[in-house]
DNA sequence: CAGAGACTATACGTTTTCGTATGACGACTA
DNA sequence: TAGTCGTCATACGAAAACGTATAGTCTCTG
């Protein structure tokens, strides 16, 4: 019994078994034999002198110091892929893989269309997209770029402004046709509107802006902002959406202006080590330029 | 040839050969056979497709991307050893391995009589104390707890102020008897004066402080602070040290007080991660209270 | 209550990886 | 100039890890 330091297929095994809960799960996730992730986590166990996991036979349950080691194990496979990353850009001119992250109806709606126009200039560049609205974390290399709604706080972090998103209630052209335009807000009692499922503390701060605009009053309420702008896009009534993505689409009609309105600071964030890298700062650059030009419209 | 992560003995005999210079030392430095060390290199290289160092028969010279990954490969090994870190610590009490960093005056002056102390309460406690000048980084958890001469910026880190460390300049009371107690400034000229060696940005912001005392001057050069103390009461000459140090012991007397006298603010810094965990609290709340005893004794 | 499905644990042959021994080449020194 | 010390590269036997096959156990269901 020597020191000997665990390897790295150990903390893999470890955290597959920890997300699909049975050795069985985890092997087939990972491609490899049920034995094996057995010996893993054996292994692992005994190189740390810890319990990870209270076996049953239908499956095992984490025990605490397993939850406990959980956030280093991933740090790992962050850290492990953010080198290959980094590997891959290796080498002159625009190559490699970035892994951006955004909120789902920013990434899908407005980054797509630049990073496709990107791609045609740079040919050997991969970009990874990870639409969330969870806030990933650049300093712990879930990702080398990342479009947010806040400014960020963390030194070590190269932040850039991209300008003011303005959100507004929005509806289809036949859909006010049908139903006819509210005027005030006691006039959309009578209309169908799209909104949140679950209250957030995030949701309720905005409490004021919504004004009657609760979850019970909602006719669709679903927590995908995608899905909410695909439902005043299919007609559905009267949701809260992006001015610059209604813009683009002339069957849109904006809805109470003057009583509904939200601003959000759009910033642009790197890790300040990725500076050097051209592959991450051509996808910085690009972004930056397009969402100038996207929040520039209006 | 598949999509193969790279294991983690890759990233370890990759650092060893980069910290090393050679196959060979590293093996030595890590304790296996050269081969071993040249085929992960090779595997290595393969995976990232990346050259990685240019090979010659006295040793191996890093390419600029071995140098633009290293990073995230020193970033790997300082997550497992944090990593076993904490698994060293499960169970219940106060028990494993916690890593302290420190400049090297106030841990081997200050720190550890409050660790040896601490210790004989918990004796399952380990301690690894680093003790350097460069700001270690909690964040990339090169360590656990820091004692630093700076409030820290970053977020994410438990922050507490233990107090004010005031520098003086000091001399050995046989030294006094001998060659006179300097009464101004100028008196200095005919005193062996004991400074650092090489000039830095942090040495020139004390340029005014420091009055007439500039490197030509020193008839001792080091920049080990340790030394410096040792050189004082060895009776070498006129030193500056903490105060604090310079009150346990009598023979130690302050010079010139009112010319020179600098006050750090002193901080106590955690991982806000760690505060859950009874070994780190531990060792945390006994340096806040016994550094706060230290600086109170004024 | 019987049988299917899912899971963990064990046995054994195969593949991969490691360590020892050795060779080849260059730099430094007497 | 010959010898010594250092380095990296290669060959082969030993050890460790892996995958396949199988046994054993529990839950759920008809």
């Amino acid at each position: 019994m020597t020191t000997n330091e665990p390897g790295w297929e150990l903390y893999r095994s470890f955290l597959g078994v920890l997300r699909e809960g049975s050795l069985s799960g985890a092997a087939r996730a990972l491609g490899v034999a049920q034995p094996t992730i057995g010996r893993h986590v054996q292994a692992l166990e005994e190189a740390l002198g810890v319990a990870l996991f209270t076996r049953s036979q239908l499956g095992l349950k984490p025990t605490e110091a397993a939850l406990a080691l959980a956030p280093y194990a991933q740090s790992l496979a962050d850290t492990s892929a953010a080198l290959l990353r980094a590997a891959s850009g290796q080498g002159p001119g625009v190559r490699g893989a970035v892994r951006v992250s955004a909120s789902d109806v920013v990434g899908a709606e407005v980054l797509l269309p630049i990073l496709a126009t990107l791609r045609r200039t740079y040919p050997q560049l991969v970009v990874e997209l990870v639409l969330t609205n969870r806030v990933e974390d650049l300093l712990k290399r879930e990702a080398d770029i990342a479009v947010r709604m806040l400014k960020p706080t963390q030194a070590a972090l190269v932040a850039r402004r991209v300008g003011t998103i303005e959100v507004g209630l929005h509806a289809h052209r036949d859909y006010l046709d049908t139903f006819g335009k509210p005027a005030n807000w006691d006039d959309l009692a009578s209309h169908s509107v799209i909104g949140f499922d679950t209250e957030t503390a995030y949701t309720r701060s905005f409490a004021k802006v919504l004004g009657p605009l609760r979850r019970k009053s909602f006719a669709l309420r679903t927590d995908s902002d995608l899905a909410q702008l695909a439902a005043i896009r299919a007609g559905f009534g009267i949701g809260a959406c992006q001015v610059g993505l209604a813009r683009r689409d002339a069957a849109l009609v904006r809805v109470l202006p003057k009583q509904f309105a939200l601003a959000f600071d759009t910033w642009l964030t790197m890790h300040e080590d990725l500076r050097d890298s051209p592959s991450c700062k051509a996808v910085f650059d690009a972004l930056h330029a397009g969402l100038a030009t996207y929040v520039g419209k209006r």
